[in-house]
DNA sequence: GCTATAACTCAACACCTGTTGAGATCAATT
DNA sequence: AATTGATCTCAACAGGTGTTGAGTTATAGC
């Protein structure tokens, strides 16, 4: 008789029957949790729970925390893409162009909202997230410049972002009631003249 | 004898003789923490620390690390009148006006931006921080509405506050490059346009 | 002067955190 | 069929957390 444990286990131990899918349970239950509650509010017995797992097989598949919140941090590749096509074509509807792509990145499909909305959070508290968000607007900027844009591009796409950045965070994260109420199309109407206006600033209002 | 502690103090016990500032201190130190470290990511210990006092000293004077967050959190009276009186006057530089109060605002003077930076950072994480923050906006938008504007001046006030905020963010939080390195006079000049494209748009760019 | 009360330190509490090691069960390879 | 390795549960750890209560010294009111 080698058993340690209780003799009659209410809870299966041991491996499962069958093809497994818990890393990628796991992985979707800290998406989450660190999207909703960031990183230092998630814990990993939480996301254990959630995705129906012991915390040591948590640790098992991604090593620590840390580890674990870099791996949901990581920027979907459709987002990028979205963006790095955004500068082709015309100038006219630039802002409109982008105020739209960074919607539909940030408002659309769970699996590419979730995890920048996890970033958008975690970078206010850890270093990592920082640095995979700035990685991701600097991104966007070096897009930017490889067109002919004004002389300063580079600031102003940053600029641009950080802006829109604003509106994601008060709409989604914050939750001013006049900015959630409110739907994709007007605040498309609204926003996209000032982002035209400082990717593209007509002639008048240049210094 | 009736000692309990050990009997050659390092340390003073007791009330310490002339006027007291210790709760200022320990306000001031729990301010900068919250600021630069977030809710979470602040102990009591860390803040007692810096105030030079000790832990439960904290407790006495605040109640909970949550009152105390509460009492960190107040958005300074300064602030307020500041974007109370921002839309009296002209409309033709509003853009530069509210853009100019806003960086005023939080990257002025500590006793001011502090408490806001704070406020930022624990939106995210704290609800408390969220419904301060949703206050603060939605008192700038009672004072925006007051005047006539376009109709939905709410909405518009709301939207330029939100952007703002996104510059603030990347620029003092995340840490951008291309946002850090700029200085604010070369901000005014590219983000008022925008923001006065939002405000007060020109005929031809209305629907 | 005496007493109540505020300011202050110390030590400990109960709990929660990330992390680890040992053992159990199954799948895959040989 | 036997061995290897991956998956999975359990129990416990060391350290940190907010919080509490008891004890000590000063100020303020009577």
């Amino acid at each position: 008789m080698t058993k340690k444990h209780s003799p009659t286990p209410t809870v299966r131990r041991g491996r499962r029957p069958g093809s497994t899918s818990t890393r990628q349970a796991v992985l979707e239950a800290a998406r989450a949790r660190f999207a909703s509650d960031g990183f230092a509010g998630t814990t990993m017995r939480l996301i254990a729970a959630d995705a129906e797992v012991d915390v040591s097989q948590v640790m098992q598949f991604f090593g620590s925390k840390d580890e674990l919140f870099a791996a949901v941090m990581a920027i979907p590749p459709t987002a990028l893409q979205r963006f790095n096509t955004l500068y082709d074509g015309h100038e006219e509807n630039l802002g409109e162009r982008v105020v739209r792509a960074f919607l539909t990145a940030w408002e659309g499909v769970p699996e590419e909202s979730e995890p920048l909305m996890a970033t958008l959070r975690g970078a206010i508290v850890n270093e990592q997230a920082r640095n995979q968000l700035r990685d991701f607007i600097q991104a966007r900027l070096q897009a930017g410049t490889s067109q002919r844009l004004t002389p300063d591009a580079a600031l102003r796409a940053g600029l641009a972002t950080s802006l829109l950045m604003g509106m994601v965070l008060c709409r989604r994260v914050i939750g001013v009631p006049v900015l959630v109420a409110v739907d994709v199309e007007q605040l498309v109407k609204l926003v996209a003249p000032a982002i035209q206006q400082i990717l593209a600033p007509s002639p008048a209002a240049k210094k």
